[in-house]
DNA sequence: GCAAAAGTGTTCCAGATACACCCATGT
DNA sequence: ACATGGGTGTATCTGGAACACTTTTGC
């Protein structure tokens, strides 16, 4: 008889505990440049709430899951986008931030090269797309303030670390490295001091070719000695 | 017959879920200057996991309770501390991080004034105490990555906020300010360089009363325009 | 007058900033 | 030869670091 009882309960809501549990969930802002311009991968969502909406891709962690590789998965399965750099940025866990439940999200922040994305909608999604930055639609739930924290976390470590060199591809120029900073920056750089500055970091290496662009002088290719490490500098 | 099967399922285990439910606690690394030593909050463990072993103040988000104000309550009722400044640290959610279940803790750390604290082993805790940073007992769970990530954001932070002067109390000498900067920075400053610097900052401002402290020149006393605000520096 | 901590300025150095011209290539 | 971006050095400024003596109090 009681195995019967045992067998109904599972059958309808087969996750139960003494006390009530919140929900998690992973999000991510998912940067990278385009058009010279700073842009965050959104994903339109195929059902309430918010249906048909922006919003960052993330999802639900599973049980046995750890919260890195649920970002890595909610990512994939929504936008198809991989190999990212991964940073968690901040936990958001306001009780009414979800009308469904209580729900605690890790969000984490993600930096891309230009070169390396394939976004496509993908199971999980309506629609995947690139937004710039300073032209976002509205996005559900506090998906603003987790944006507006991501870029402020980015800003900030510019300055104090390599970040910058996750958004670039695996050789490139110094010309090129200058202008992502300038778009990450805002603001125009000089030549020379910045060449001093990010060589003497030691960071980077000539790869020894030479890259032809246009009708001019050909620029000397480098590559970043540890690209998958962001060292802390200064 | 149903509701029989639903009577006795919820006088078990009445909270059901669709599909599994981590639980989130948070955990939280309290700091204080006592003895001329960095000191860490702890609390001995009534119950198991770990029972009798010391761990971080923390516990169970309740459902409706906000992330910050579950850390607040769990130590107060842990260890009867109020008033401290606090900020979120990382979110700890490796599957095997508790024994019990699957467990996501959101870690804060806390600074307070050597003077504003009542320690007492409230009604979760079979015990609580402050211990010197340098000489911690084995902590329980993950409790020693929460530590040595909450010590390193402090250091971290003192090079460009104000945040050292959450140890301080509400009236202070210079001198004793530069004591506590000595022993979080764990080198000797110069007493020239260092007023110069601080008094720099216009974030202090001397009270106008002098304090006398023992067989010499008193000193001047100086307070914190903003004390409940940690401001970013440089 | 002596012991003890409070208070006070200047020199030096390193890293950041400002700034302008020649070089290599394609057409 | 000219248009285009690539590449290079020096002078100045500024903030941090090093450093020693006089002042005020209690005993």
């Amino acid at each position: 008889m009681l195995s019967v009882i045992f067998t109904l309960r599972v059958a309808i809501l087969p996750y139960s505990y003494p006390y009530p549990h919140p929900a998690v969930t992973t999000d991510i802002a998912v940067f990278t440049l385009r058009a010279q311009k700073l842009q965050l991968l959104l994903v339109k969502r195929a059902s309430p709430p918010f249906q048909g909406q922006w919003a960052l891709p993330g999802g639900f962690l599973n049980i046995d899951e750890e919260l890195e590789d649920c970002a890595l998965r909610e990512l994939q399965e929504e936008t198809g986008v991989t190999g990212v750099y991964l940073e968690q940025l901040y936990t958001f866990g306001k009780t009414d931030r979800d009308p469904r439940e209580r729900v605690i999200s890790v969000t984490y922040y993600a930096l891309t090269a230009s070169d390396r994305l394939k976004v496509q909608a993908a199971s999980d999604a309506a629609d995947a797309a690139w937004y710039p930055l300073d032209d976002l639609p509205p996005l559900a739930f506090d998906h603003s303030s987790i944006v507006e924290l991501a870029h402020q976390r980015l800003v900030a470590k510019l300055n104090y670390s390599t970040i910058a060199f996750q958004f670039m591809p695996e050789t490139f120029t110094l010309t090129e490295l200058q202008g992502v900073y300038e778009i990450l920056l805002n603001e125009q750089l000089d030549k020379r001091n910045f060449r001093k500055w990010i060589l003497g970091l030691g960071q980077i290496e000539e790869t020894g070719e030479l890259k032809r662009n246009g009708n001019h002088r050909p620029a000397r290719e480098y590559r970043v000695k540890n690209p998958d490490r962001v060292e802390i500098i200064r």
